[in-house]
DNA sequence: CTTGACTCCGTAGTTAGGTACAGGCTTTAA
DNA sequence: TTAAAGCCTGTACCTAACTACGGAGTCAAG
């Protein structure tokens, strides 16, 4: 596995050069090792962990948490118990996002539907969707 | 159904004041009546409207996206089988995010599992789960 | 050995999405 | 009736996440 120059290394990720080296000061990928003249030389796994950045991040991650995520995998091995509570909060977020995303799919799939049949839109389902918890002030 | 202040609404939806001005600037929110003295008299579904913003938001939808789908639902009878397509649009694009998170899930969970067992991280399933596409260009 | 693409570093500028006053009315509750 | 709390407009400021130079060295093809 030769290693890659940052230009190859941002078009495999489909990110560009300079976002490149913004992580790299972000501290969310390494400094790789460089070639005589200073060139930045990266080992091909770069490429899995900045896709992996750049989906996270189209995920409504902010790097700060895509960090987070990336640090559980350098496990210690001391405090496992700690890395495992991490995972197991990422994972409940995770959820509540999942199930949000159903909703709105759900909601979105019943609006095609009724465009298709030709129905009046009545109540759309889109708003209903997301509303989440019923605060319930003094409205009916 | 009786119409509440800027700042009632903003508690309800667990935004700020000033993000609400701001919403309604962008155009994501109707100009409310006013009352006599000038203060913005809100109906109780722009409660609902907000909050549908806010969680839109956290899932990681721009305000311009958001706005878009706001708009599916005005819906005016005429050009519904665009309103039909664009919601697929949206529909194929919450798929594809539901993938990805179900993958990070899975592999978050694995890496809880492992935690638990006390197994040595070997290979990270983290970085793999959004891998996604393999360009896999051998080129150089 | 030249030329064009690539890379380096550092700094500055940009976009999205808010957030914070200032200065001045309005409502509400003691 | 007055003080606190709420609202108004407008403008300025802020953070996150890039993105774009400038000026200079490097590498690969012809």
């Amino acid at each position: 596995m030769q290693a890659i120059t940052i230009g190859k290394l941002a078009r495999q990720a489909e990110i560009g050069i300079e976002t490149v080296r913004f992580y790299e000061r972000r501290g969310l990928i390494a400094e790789p090792p460089r070639s005589n003249s200073g060139y930045r030389q990266y080992p091909p796994e770069a490429i899995t962990r900045l896709r992996f950045i750049r989906r996270a991040k189209d995920l409504g991650f902010s790097l700060d948490a895509i960090g987070e995520l990336l640090l559980l995998r350098s496990n210690p091995a001391e405090n496992r118990e700690q890395v495992r509570a991490k995972a197991q909060a990422k994972i409940d977020d995770i959820d509540r996002r999942l199930e949000d995303l159903s909703r709105m799919r759900a909601a979105l799939s019943e609006l095609a539907g009724a465009c298709e049949r030709g129905d009046q839109t009545e109540d759309c389902p889109i708003l209903v969707a997301l509303d989440g918890g019923t605060i319930a002030g003094g409205s009916r």
